[in-house]
DNA sequence: TAAGTGATACGC
DNA sequence: CGTATCACTTAC
């Protein structure tokens, strides 16, 4: 397993928001030792990005995006969701990958990773299913957060690319094609494992 | 189609 | 201080 690293999310938002379809989100819990497909994701880049909440500026909650790439941006919406995010590009710079879908959620039983019976597609649903909430704000993204991303995922035959969703607001820029996911009708969610 | 839910940023 | 808004989901 190759943990992604600071490397890795030290890139343009949006090559980094494709480059994390197919690999592997890591959740360790006391519950357990969780484990996904990345296969929906959204950029948000810069503070001219109208969509992005760093067009505000510099505050106590988009601080996260101005710092390192390779950490975790997670806010609350509408009361309820926690939204999952990776911080990109150098410091300095804000802008972050929201993940906005995961597949084939698998957890660990001691020996292998079998399939577990939970909905993973959705920004809100995901990190309900995985237990990630704003404890986990500002955290780089290791294995010692207990929040990772690795190889040894798949490899996206098709990506889609659309306008993001939910960001009407945001003028010209919610045109921008800045969403990418992998189709679920590909079937590339079958054929797959390795411990 | 609309309600639920609370942090955030901004105006006063 | 008050309040409009929100990178969503679920149940009517």
């Amino acid at each position: 397993m190759k943990v992604l690293d600071k490397t890795f999310f030290e890139r343009n938002t949006c090559e980094v928001a494709r480059d994390l379809l197919g690999k592997y989100l890591y959740r360790r819990t006391e519950k357990g030792l969780y484990r996904a497909v990345i296969s929906e994701t959204e950029a948000y880049h810069g503070e001219e990005d109208l969509a992005c909440h760093c067009a505000k500026g510099r505050t106590p909650r988009t601080e996260v995006m101005f710092g390192p790439a390779g950490h975790i941006y997670v806010y609350l919406i509408y009361g309820m969701y926690d939204m999952l995010n990776f911080t990109t590009m150098p410091e300095g710079f804000p802008a972050a990958v929201l993940v906005r879908a995961l597949g084939y959620p698998e957890v660990w039983d001691g020996a292998r990773f079998v399939p577990v019976k939970k909905r993973t597609d959705g920004p809100g649903r995901l990190t309900r299913a995985l237990a990630i909430d704003r404890g986990l704000n500002k955290r780089p993204l290791t294995p010692g957060t207990g929040l990772w991303v690795a190889d040894g995922g798949l490899r996206p035959e098709k990506i889609i690319t659309t306008p993001r969703i939910g960001v009407d607001y945001a003028g010209e820029w919610k045109d921008k094609p800045r969403r990418f996911y992998i189709p679920a009708e590909s079937g590339i969610f079958k054929s797959n494992s390795e411990i």
